[in-house]
DNA sequence: GTTGCTTTGTTCGGTTGCGGACGGTTCCGC
DNA sequence: GCGGAACCGTCCGCAACCGAACAAAGCAAC
């Protein structure tokens, strides 16, 4: 069977066989914590289905997203970066499944094959411009830019358009109030571009998407395309 | 001599050896373009003196920060993640020396050192968390908090305790407007947590402005000295 | 079909920072 | 010592968003 981790997915035969039997499926329930902050990670797990968020969680008890992981890539790809712990928290956001690695299995696998680390490199690059433009899209983007590039973003790591969202927990995504999250999703909903119904949102216009979302959206997703493959599965959504 | 940059520094005898015929001293003056986005990236720049920024330009002409190197790394940190382009622009923002090597060089060079590979790739773990922290202080916290991580940033990278900066400078890299920052500046000044004159801020007392940072400031920093080594030189200035 | 919980819609006042502009000051070159 | 440029301080009206709270609507369980 074909993987459904596009990393996975992307390995050469050998380097399949060099992970393969050290993959362990696991089940990811909502809300389900892969890391905790400074503590030693112990697994590497590529995501198969849902959405994992690393986010920092701050004093006051809010915590603020810094990066998403799905279906394209795997969490967390600082182990790939001499370090067993982080100062992020990761926690499944939408449920799903996925195959874990225990960290010294990766290690030894990484150290053995020079394309099997160039890929994983790769992901990482990708992986760093994806925070980067959180940093972009934070620092003035409108609400509604940073809503159409966090939905375009789920989209991205799932088969449909039906993405599961409450506004409370868009509001925690995007740093801003749950009320903000209504009046965008009104303003995109009002323009056509998605549909929202209580606890989901349908993208019915990803290209329309993607304009509402400007240049927050865009860099991290070509450079996924350029360096390792396609990201979507499926075809794009009429507009 | 003793590399005053902190990666150079940190190599091991062989892996010095490794990469010093390569190495070429250059001067980076200010405002010199080390990257431009899209564009074939011929070197690797470690910097000794001065501090270089990674921008996102955006369509409107504006310039957005989302991680700064200096002494404490190398330009870009893209190239050992599998990639000759990256879509942002690093370009000098205090002038000051450095030494480059060709990407080529820097490539056989970490094939060959897995120590070296191990050393780089930690540091682009730390630039990772940078950018993190970058995205979660923009993401909310007040202008004053920015400022003053920026300015602990800054003084990491040099000695003493002068910072070389404008306040129109300040408001690109911290995405606000330059009346923010004065207003933010004088606050900090009336604190007594640093000195503001035409084109010069002093630091006056670090462990505050820390303090004043918030959660913002903190993380990468941390990371830094434990997977790599001492950031700053000196001893810190009396608080 | 009633109860109770979750999610969504809306309101109010207050704050921060924006966009733009103007005047004052320091510094540099001549 | 003078002129000009760069830099700093301040003001205005305005828009976005916050914090808090409350009301309505969908959904689930019984």
């Amino acid at each position: 069977m074909r993987h459904q981790n596009r990393l996975l997915a992307a390995l050469s035969e050998a380097d399949g066989a060099l992970l393969g039997p050290h993959l362990e499926a696991i089940d990811l329930p909502l809300g389900h914590v892969l890391v905790e902050p400074a503590a030693e990670i112990p697994y590497a797990i590529f995501i198969d289905t849902g959405l994992c968020s690393m986010v920092s969680t701050l004093d006051q008890g809010g915590r603020i997203e810094v990066g998403l992981v799905g279906r394209d890539g795997m969490a967390t790809p600082a182990l790939l970066l001499g370090t067993d712990t982080i100062p992020y928290q990761l926690f499944m956001q939408v449920a799903g499944h996925g195959h874990r690695i225990a960290v010294p299995a990766l290690r030894d696998a990484v150290k053995a094959s020079a394309s099997l680390r160039t890929l994983f490199l790769r992901y990482v690059q990708t992986f760093l411009v994806q925070v980067a433009q959180t940093a972009i899209a934070n620092a003035g983007a409108p609400a509604e830019e940073r809503l159409a590039r966090w939905l375009l973003m789920y989209h991205d790591r799932q088969d449909g358009d039906d993405l599961s969202v409450t506004h409370e927990f868009l509001s925690i995504m995007l740093g801003v109030r749950r009320p903000t999250v209504t009046v965008a999703i009104h303003t995109l909903e009002g323009a056509g571009l998605i549909r929202a119904r209580r606890g989901r949102i349908r993208v019915l216009s990803r290209a329309r998407l993607e304009e509402a979302a400007g240049q927050t959206y865009g860099p991290a997703e070509t450079e996924y395309e350029r360096l390792i493959g396609p990201l979507r599965r499926s075809e794009d959504s009429p507009a």
